[in-house]
DNA sequence: AACTATTTATAAGA
DNA sequence: TTCTTATAAATAGTT
């Protein structure tokens, strides 16, 4: 625009590309200035010379590059962003798995074994169990874990619960916690032989331990 | 720049404000396309107007948005998308805590019960559930269960347990699998009185598991 | 949206 | 790079 007339095409001197470049840079970004402020507009300008460098104005308004990409999306509906949060999707998916995996494997080993116990144990162990309940009737495992789980659920408003999908599986849970049915796990110490009747030693070589279904 | 010289600063009569918008804008993109071409370069070039609308050049060659804005965040070192990983970041922080939950759920369902059961009583359950493992040896519940873990993991390559941060929890599940631990579930149905020796109907009324830690 | 007097931008040269 | 300057382009105010 000057000294003659130019062809809108790429300038093939590569000294002469650059200073081309950063002639009409400064311009740019002088009109993109006067532009923000005569306009009371807000603009985002960003080169990337033929060697790579950046060179980038912001309107002031703006604050920040941040803060104009969010209003550019939100304004023009397009998601810059959508890619990035693949690889987050891919974590979120994976944690969902062990989540998942986590309550099958819990499922599994306790609904996949011993169901070849014969009948008359079971018959036996339930006995003793249904006993040993009738004997701690008041300070109950029931009553005493519904509590607990109540207080908790309250105090921390249903947000580690109800926030994250967990398939319905978590909250099935809370749910077999009210319910009351007679679900339990028995520990066996890997000491081997307990053996016979009496016994040496404190109680606490082996537990017996409620569960979820 | 014409007719008379103008000051810098905003516009303040409404119509003329967004006559000069339009102007200068459509002056920018032009100097903008016309970088492009002449040096070789790069150009994204948006523009928000008082009124809120959205007008955008971006070079051709950059081809979309997104691939501009990788190599703008690769030059500049500038990460636009961190702040909006934050939502994200937050749902795989619930999703560790409800799995961190539902774990420490079962461990508390697991130890805090049935601890005052009489030691006489759980020296029989130990035995009568000791008798029926020597019975079961051949498909013993542990090399079953092994078996199929290996597989598992095997063929998912770990994936689902190496890559999420799941508090190392998980992980110790995976362990006591291979302990071999007598750790075993009951679940007693809730039809009341199966009370004395013997029994009607099949043994599918109780069911014992093999459980975790 | 057009016109056009002027201001601004800038190509080429130094 | 920066300055100079002739000239092309952009545009403020007007219609």
């Amino acid at each position: 625009m000057a000294r003659g007339k130019i062809q809108i095409k790429r300038i093939e001197n590569s000294t002469n590309r650059q200073v081309t470049y950063s002639k009409r840079r400064n311009g740019l970004f002088k009109k993109a200035r006067e532009l923000t402020v005569l306009c009371d507009a807000k603009v985002s300008l960003i080169m990337i010379s033929s060697t790579n460098k950046v060179h980038e104005y912001i309107s002031p308004s703006a604050i920040s590059t941040k803060e104009f990409f969010d209003q550019y999306q939100r304004t023009s509906g397009i998601d810059l962003w959508s890619s990035h949060y693949e690889n987050m999707q891919e974590s979120l998916k994976k944690l969902k798995e062990v989540n998942k995996n986590l309550r099958r494997e819990i499922r599994q080993r306790i609904g996949e074994s011993l169901n070849g116990l014969k009948f008359k144990q079971i018959c036996a162990l339930q006995q003793e169990i249904d006993e040993s309940l009738k004997v701690r009737n008041l300070e109950g495992v029931n009553s005493k874990l519904e509590n607990r789980f109540v207080a908790e659920r309250d105090h921390e408003e249903d947000s580690h619960y109800g926030l994250v999908d967990d398939g319905g599986e978590y909250g099935s849970v809370i749910q077999f916690q009210h319910s009351g049915q007679g679900l339990f796990a028995i520990h066996l110490q890997p000491n081997g032989g307990v053996g016979g009747g009496g016994g040496s030693g404190s109680g606490s070589d082996i537990k017996i331990y409620p569960l979820l279904e």
